[in-house]
DNA sequence: AAAGTTCTTGAGCAACCATTCAAGTAAAGG
DNA sequence: CCTTTACTTGAATGGTTGCTCAAGAACTTT
């Protein structure tokens, strides 16, 4: 992961990093979601983390990209499961997937959340072109579906939902009814248009 | 619009321009399609239009950005009408909806289509940071949505629908998918992902 | 306390960025 | 043919990019 770890606890014999890698991720990957990674310079990295250049490709080999990957990750570790809430758990169901896209919503809604997803926003900003970070964003959609799916499930055997809903086509059309959430929210749209769009999604499943 | 254009038909008495402005344009507009506002230098600009900076900014006042809001416009008058198809004429129905949006699919099959929709990809790129060009995708996600209600509501009339739809809902929630479509088909997914996302989303209207 | 190792610092790298400008050039009017 | 006007050209602008490197500093071991 960092270059960091293998030197600081195997290695004692040293100056000791005077800064904790996966806080410079976590200031990082606030950067990049609120501004994208073509937009960010390593120069906005050394403000927002105040650790220099040197630094930073010290701790970080791969620079600017590797940075990114690892904020991806951290995306995926530290926001995604706040966002999916309860949804992530084993016992969820239908008015667990309403509540997530309920929270997409009230996020979209506040000027700080008009950032939208840092997985969307580099989905499109550079899947095409960088594989890796393709297959991370891939991830996360795959993830959203499968918890969607294993909800739909619960709900279909708790019979809240009608019995010719097919739980994995829902959940994939659920998951890109996220996507275009995210989209639609970046133009500051009014709050009744998100809900028209959630509302529809959930309309044969009430 | 143009520079050129006042210059060029009132005033008649100088050296004319050697190139054609709206084919500078159209070229600058696959750039930007292709690798985005940022990732899109002027010197990428020179290369693609065969056009030296000087005579690009003595054309566009405004420089990079105004010859990518030409590009957005341009988008919209030219490739945009391309992809309605049917669905922008007075008779379009179910069928012209439908329609569009398995367009929209074989477009994102082919490798040279997943470059994705310009207004989509401007959007996340641009659209929180530039109120002007998030007006133009705005008003993209408007005509799409109110070419959608249009058919929807022929659809109705003819009885090609059920009639507990709400043609408004429906095709916002309509154009929402088509965002989203553009996002998941970034990540290079396989056809029976996005056949199964536009199926859920027209199951309601079989 | 001295040696050894790694980190931090601040300057500085070449490359590229969007943009400008003076000099040269082509067409039309007189 | 000569002036006028606008366009083209090629170089060059200052600024920023991601990244590196030598020098100094801090910590552990001997």
């Amino acid at each position: 992961m960092f270059l960091s770890e293998r030197s600081c606890i195997l290695v004692g014999v040293s100056r000791p990093r005077q800064f904790d890698p996966s806080e410079v991720v976590d200031r990082s990957m606030r950067e990049f979601w609120a501004k994208g990674y073509r937009d960010t310079s390593v120069g906005d990295l050394v403000v927002a983390t105040g650790v220099r250049p040197g630094s930073l490709y010290g701790a970080f080999d791969g620079g600017k990209r590797q940075i990114f990957v690892e904020a991806l990750k951290l995306y995926s570790a530290l926001i995604v499961p706040q966002k999916l809430g309860a949804l992530e758990r084993p016992g969820a169901s239908l008015a667990e997937v309403r509540a997530y896209f309920d929270g997409l919503i009230s996020d979209l809604m506040s000027p700080e959340g008009r950032v939208g997803c840092l997985m969307v926003n580099t989905t499109v900003e550079l899947a095409a072109e960088d594989s890796e970070i393709a297959n991370l964003t891939r991830g996360h959609m795959a993830r959203l579906e499968r918890n969607a799916e294993r909800a739909l499930r619960t709900a279909a055997e708790r019979g809240e939902i009608p019995v010719g809903i097919d739980p994995a086509a829902k959940a994939t059309q659920l998951m890109a009814t996220g996507m275009g959430l995210m989209v639609v929210g970046k133009t500051n749209p009014g709050r009744e248009v998100l809900e028209t769009i959630v509302d529809a999604a959930f309309a044969d499943l009430g």
